[in-house]
DNA sequence: GAGTGGTCTAGACCACCAA
DNA sequence: TGGTGGTCTAGACCACTCT
């Protein structure tokens, strides 16, 4: 059982992979591959559909469908204990940015609450962070942090977590250990889904993209939760990496 | 710029969120929204492929369109440094098997030798495994091993990692250190892209589902590799979950 | 057999983009 | 202005599944 969509999406897979369609150039267009193969349109359009979605090409309106760099998607293996590195996707290595677009003080929701231990009434602040690469938006953070360690930290060091105006001098966990509490151990949780409408918008995320979702929870070493986050990142620029030291018995 | 396809994923999706549509059970079929929305048929398929590319449906030949269970992807956070944790999809917990499809001497990519950090014509010992979760495939673990540490292994314990039938009595860490090599460390890098059509097939993956795909380099204290391996595990069942101490100092 | 989704056609009009 | 992909129609036949 196979159709015609299906022989056509391979024939173009083909091409794209021995090199016939190259990266950033682009595939013939609807009309072509009409006179190409003698279907109809919608055929075609079926076909492309389906490298789309593997996240193989680009279809741009007005212009073509745009052959994807699918390249090298990072292999950096560092040391750094908790490190994020970006892909490149095609170029060199482009600046990184930070913005922070909100921060304030909320009343979190139940899920966070449990996440971070705290009673039912509790305040936090809720940090939306937009990390950048050149021009793309890759990866959105968002933070919670408990009121107890806000507090903490404002006396201890003037910075205002909920003030959005504020660039803090140096990284939140340099932050808390400034101000008692001595963050020990992350824990983080990953998971990949397709985005939903406004993700992708948002993220400006191609068809066939998927996020990688990582849950965060900061502890210290009774085990207290210092901070919980949620970093959505676009799946084809972003590549979380790992050293973990292994314990006396492992598994394989 | 709103069309009509467009407008009838969004009011399918707010059906689904809002429970009128429930999980397992099916969406009207696309002859009964032809008529609801007084709209041609390949325009409701529009609609319904978007909400089956967000992973929010599913349809199934003969039987209709059928919600997902998108329900709570793990949050189980747990204290193990290195582990894997399997997000219940729906149901309760079921058998988790490994089967060793694949086991024999190679010579392997240039790719593999540079991570491992081996010469061009050196040999490795590739192992493929599966690891289902009741019946349904979740992961395909892929490990590449060097001559070395294989020859080590069969030599103090008299284990041969080139042999499919043998099922080796512990883990391959417990292996090694039983053989004079001492893993001290993993480095993973995480990556999520939407499956190709070989990969999709073997893992039964519906559309809409990335795969998570995991990168580990093992070491020993002086750095040398130890064994790599790639996991392609299917995203909507895999969670990946870390416990990372914290250095002196950290990023946030 | 009745209903389902999957494939396919041959037209049509539209918005977008480059030259 | 001419080419591109995006949307949409109103038909058709198919394979699959359940009863």
């Amino acid at each position: 059982m196979t159709f015609r969509y299906q022989e056509i999406a391979a024939h173009l897979r083909d091409r794209i992979r021995n090199g016939t369609y190259r990266p950033g150039s682009c595939i013939p267009s609807i009309r072509e591959l009409m006179r190409e193969f003698g279907v109809a349109r919608d055929t075609v359009r079926d076909a492309v559909s389906r490298l789309a979605q593997e996240g193989l090409v680009t279809p741009k309106l007005g212009i073509g469908t745009v052959v994807r760099d699918n390249s090298l998607v990072t292999l950096a293996y560092r040391k750094d204990h908790v490190s994020q590195t970006w892909a490149v996707q095609t170029g060199e290595a482009e600046e990184v940015g930070d913005v922070i677009v909100q921060a304030g003080w909320d009343v979190a929701d139940p899920h966070i609450k449990e996440r971070l231990g705290l009673p039912p009434g509790a305040r936090v602040v809720y940090r939306v962070r937009h990390q950048r690469k050149g021009a793309d938006l890759c990866q959105i953070h968002e933070q919670w942090i408990p009121e107890e360690v806000v507090l903490a930290i404002r006396d201890a060091t003037g910075v205002d977590l909920s003030d959005q105006s504020v660039v803090p001098p140096t990284d939140l966990f340099t932050l808390m250990r400034q101000s008692g509490s001595s963050p020990a151990e992350v824990m983080e949780a990953i998971v990949a889904r397709m985005p939903g409408v406004e993700e992708g918008e948002t993220l400006g995320l191609p068809p066939g993209v998927p996020v990688l979702i990582t849950r965060r929870i900061t502890v210290d070493s009774q085990a207290r939760p210092l901070e919980t986050s949620v970093f959505t990142g676009a799946g084809d620029r972003t590549s979380l990496s790992y050293t973990v030291p292994l314990p006396a018995e492992g598994a394989a």
